[in-house]
RNA sequence: GCCGGAGUGGCGGAAUGGCAGACGCAGAGGACUCAAAAUCCUCCGGUCGCAAGGCCGUGUAGGUUCGACUCCUAUCUCCGGCACCA
């Protein structure tokens, strides 16, 4: 007898499923469609078992999905581009490209390995001009609408590098690469895409998401966009010519109560306010603190509320009186308009700011409920909703209703309108990187900013570029790629040189997969129309902010471009677990990982697929455990031995209908007892994984109820006894086939010992026989006198002083009923009678 | 502080309101073996008991129910995300 030898097994069928090209698929609108779709990888170090468990529950789900008779479309591809292919260039002296091709081939060998199954063919590397040219294209679609556009804006910059760094290179303020060296803030004019016009769809479509995308990353997008409904107000200043400060708040009904108004450190209006003052200069130095301090990042957020008095005062429109103007560091200038009113009694920060300088803390809203709030007894700021007072004509108003009238007001008076603002702010895709897209801007003196003509996409980094890590950004210090001829004029002109954020690639892959190598536009509509939108998107919580917030704007970017009806991209999200080691992700940097290979070489794929998919449920991380393994190892070998002890009795059964098609078995074939009770596990077993498989992805669980199902039939033996082979033959296809999505190697390997024709392995999911399959317990409703006691599930053939002890019933008259029938009224004594109700 | 999730044996975990701890790991004992590995068999929440069996037990305290790991209320702890968002 041979022993089960994953290496051979797995490689056998590798191969075939490759010549076959049975997971090459095409759109057919004939069929229904599945898309499952595991996040693309970054090709970087070594593909450890985390991404594996990724692809693995991805590759399980594709496969069921092809066995229940779906189209399934099954892609993987390449997150190309990214910053540590040009630091490890620079470090190993060779070209991004190449660090990035070899890692791209060494993924694609161990990806292999696993046996996914991926239609290779629709394989994209976003690296590839091929690729990032209709990047460049969506690119110049938003800017012709406006969605793409410049400004200056803040990035940060290691003067000892002289050049930008991204936030990752930044360490508690310094440079990665130069501990001493502080990490300064400088303006430079940046691309923008405009996720802002859409922010109120962004929010909206969540609720199409509902049900199918875990309820934490919809809440997270919410707080991300962080809608706010209020109003901005207007307060003209007293010296009568400065330009009136704009506030935001979303207590317009707050207003009586304010008694400062406060500015954001960075406010453009703080200068002008302290110059002429008497106090000048030392506000100003006040000021510069207050500045360089809230440049020193993190500690911020606990931090002590500190400000200072403009010596200025503005009017309150609504009530006439004068206000003073502050200056407060705990006031965002990024959100909002940079100033707010400082209600004290009614807002925490304003209470804390106010009793620490000794500000008034009028009271203007009352509770609800009936307590009053005095000025001795407000130990803190009242924030809820409730009724107005000392609030002028709009006294006695209940909260809402009191917003609704001032926000009116202030706009009929034209000091003040209604306004919605978000925390969501405009992507910034400008990066100062050689190892990404570039922005396909040219600048002419004579015609300033130029799109670069569609037809002179893509515009292709330059081959050999002079990567130092060190001052300005490598396309600039390239010539042949900066120096070019304007599009309009013909005279000479400069070309961008700012690459794109790699996030951008991975915003819109998922469409070019349904049509990778289209050279005439991103895909085709028709073939996108039929996959999309994805069925079952898998991968980490870590991308659950940004990755699918940029999808989704992408995507009604391109719904407004007339190329795609659709408005979300992802129909379900699956976030799955990390793996972890020593409760820690696995990661090269923490160097806990367990490589991919390492595994298929010492165990097989089948086992490592077989151990993520056992060792804690999808969603849960994982801890992994080199002993645990073990146990998923001695489980294949124990099914294979299984099989292989009846391999031959069963070939030369006749089958009982086969898997191919719907078995045909039922409780009455059985002749024995032995056969009945094996028969019914294993169709039990099969409703059960059916329903863990296609509703609840308890693969653990799964796994559980068919090891359970191997040690029934274990425990059975001999089956040549008692069972017959045409039994045999269906109790060992169907284990083979539950099993075939998850270690599919060995899957189909039994299945060819069982004497099926090659190519067969594909064979559909199997059905349960429906009577075979029924729960062998009953639900027992137990009267007492009339009454009904209460229900009760037990095995058929519980004997009635089980019953009784089970219903913790008193000696009693009781009534028996199953399925709402009376089976049977008896009187409870101390005879034991067995009831068998089955 | 706000939002989300989770608390079950030594461990990973199972359990549509119906026998808590399936399945696996680790552990103990045994068979086979010169021996080891592999394999096979038995035991494996706590406690009382020679045993049959009893009692307790799903973070804590209540509640609903004939019946609660499961539903409700309160509370504690842990994990994750956001965090001076006006």
């Amino acid at each position: 007898m041979a022993e089960y030898n994953p290496r051979l097994i797995e490689a056998k069928w590798q191969k075939r499923w490759e010549e076959a090209r049975v997971f090459e698929t095409e759109a057919d609108p004939s069929k229904p469609k599945y898309y499952v779709l595991e996040m693309l990888p970054y090709p970087s170090g070594t593909l450890h078992m985390g991404h594996m468990r990724n692809y693995t529950i991805g590759d399980v789900v594709a496969r069921v999905k092809r066995m229940r008779g779906f189209n399934v479309i099954h892609p993987m591809g390449w997150d190309a581009f990214g910053l540590p292919a040009e630091n490890a260039a620079i470090k190993n002296n060779t070209h991004p490209r190449t660090w990035t091709n070899n890692n791209i081939a060494e993924f694609q060998r161990v990806l292999r390995r696993f046996g996914f199954s991926y239609d290779w063919r629709r394989e994209i590397s976003t690296c590839e001009p091929e690729y990032y040219k209709w990047n460049q294209w969506f690119f110049l679609r938003m800017l012709e609408r406006g969605l793409a556009y410049r400004k200056k804006s803040r990035v940060n910059w290691c003067p000892k590098c002289a050049t930008v760094l991204a936030n990752e290179q930044v360490v508690n303020g310094f440079c990665w690469r130069h501990e001493d060296t502080r990490v300064e803030s400088r303006e430079i004019e940046q691309w923008f895409l405009k996720t802002t016009a859409y922010a109120e769809q962004l929010l909206d479509d969540l609720k199409l998401l509902e049900g199918g995308w875990p309820e934490r990353v919809i809440t997270m997008q919410r707080n991300w966009i962080g809608k706010s409904v209020g109003a901005k107000v207007k307060f003209a200043n007293t010296d009568g010519h400065s330009a009136p400060i704009e506030v935001f708040t979303t207590r317009i009904d707050t207003i009586y109560g304010m008694s400062a108004l406060i500015l954001a450190p960075g406010h453009p209006q703080v200068e002008h306010l302290l110059k002429g003052w008497n106090h000048e200069k030392e506000l100003f130095t006040q000021l510069k603190d207050m500045r360089q301090s809230s440049v020193k990042v993190e500690e911020l957020e606990t931090a002590e509320k500190v400000g200072f008095f403009t010596g200025r005062h503005v009017v309150n429109p609504f009530s006439g009186m004068e206000i003073p103007v502050w200056v407060g560091n705990f006031v965002l200038m990024e959100y909002g308009t940079g100033a707010v009113m400082c209600v004290p009694a009614h807002d925490e920060r304003d209470f804390e700011f106010a009793t620490k300088y000794k500000l008034a803390i009028p009271i203007v809203v009352q509770p609800k409920d009936g307590t009053e709030l005095t000025d001795v007894s407000l130990k803190e700021a009242f924030t809820e909703y409730g009724k107005s007072v000392n609030s002028g004509p709009y006294s006695g108003l209940e909260t809402a209703e009191a917003l609704a009238k001032m926000s009116a007001e202030a706009e009929a008076k034209g000091f003040g309108k209604r306004e919605t603002v978000f925390r969501l702010k405009d992507w910034g895709i400008s990066r100062q990187r050689y190892w990404g897209t570039p922005i396909p801007v040219i600048y002419c003196d004579k015609d300033g900013m130029v799109a670069v003509p569609d037809t002179d996409l893509p515009v292709v980094l330059p081959a050999n570029p002079k990567l130092t890590g060190m001052g300005e950004s490598p396309l600039a210090a390239t010539p042949e790629f900066v120096n070019v001829k304007c599009p309009k004029c013909g005279g000479m002109a400069r070309r961008e040189t700012d690459t794109m954020d790699t996030f951008v690639d991975s915003s819109w892959y998922f469409y070019r997969y349904c049509d990778a190598h289209n050279d005439k536009t991103p895909y085709d509509a028709a073939k996108v129309a039929y996959w999309f939108p994805i069925d079952q998107y898998i991968g980490g919580i870590t991308h659950a902010i940004l990755h699918l917030l940029y999808s989704r704007f992408w995507c009604k970017v391109m719904r407004d471009l007339g190329l795609i009806t659709h408005s979300e991209p992802i129909s379900r999200l699956f976030t799955q677990g990390m793996v972890q080691k020593g409760g820690v992700a696995m990661s090269k940097s923490k160097g806990n990982v367990v490589g991919a290979e390492e595994m298929a070489e010492k165990y097989g794929a089948d086992t490592g697929r077989l151990y993520t998919l056992f060792a804690a449920p999808p969603e849960k991380d994982l801890e992994w455990s080199e002993e645990s393994i073990e146990g998923s190892w001695r489980f294949l070998n124990r099914v294979y031995r299984l099989i292989e002890r009846h391999a031959e009795t069963v070939r030369r059964a006749k089958s009982r209908g086969g898997a191919e098609a719907n078995l045909t078995a039922n409780a009455d074939d059985a002749v024995s007892a032995k056969e009945k009770v094996l028969l019914r596990k294993v169709h039990q077993t099969l409703r059960r994984v059916t329903q863990d498989f296609e509703t609840r992805w308890h693969f653990n669980a799964a796994i559980a109820l068919i090891m359970e199902l191997t040690n029934e039939i274990h425990a059975a033996e001999p089956l040549d006894e008692g069972v017959r082979p045409e039994v045999q033959r269906e109790l060992l296809e169907l284990l083979t086939l539950m099993l075939a999505p998850m270690t599919p190697h060995i899957a189909a390997e039994m299945w060819e010992m069982l004497g099926h024709e090659e190519g067969q392995w594909l064979a559909r999911w199997p059905v349960f026989d429906v009577e075979l399959a029924r729960e062998t317990e009953v639900e027992i409703v137990v009267q007492v006198n009339g009454r009904v006691r209460g229900k009760l599930k037990v095995p058929a053939g519980t004997p009635e002083a089980e019953l009784v002890r089970l219903a913790k019933l008193e000696p009693a008259v009781a009534t028996y009923l199953v399925n709402k029938r009376v089976v049977k009224t008896i009187v409870v004594a101390d005879k034991l009678v067995n009831l068998v109700v089955a």
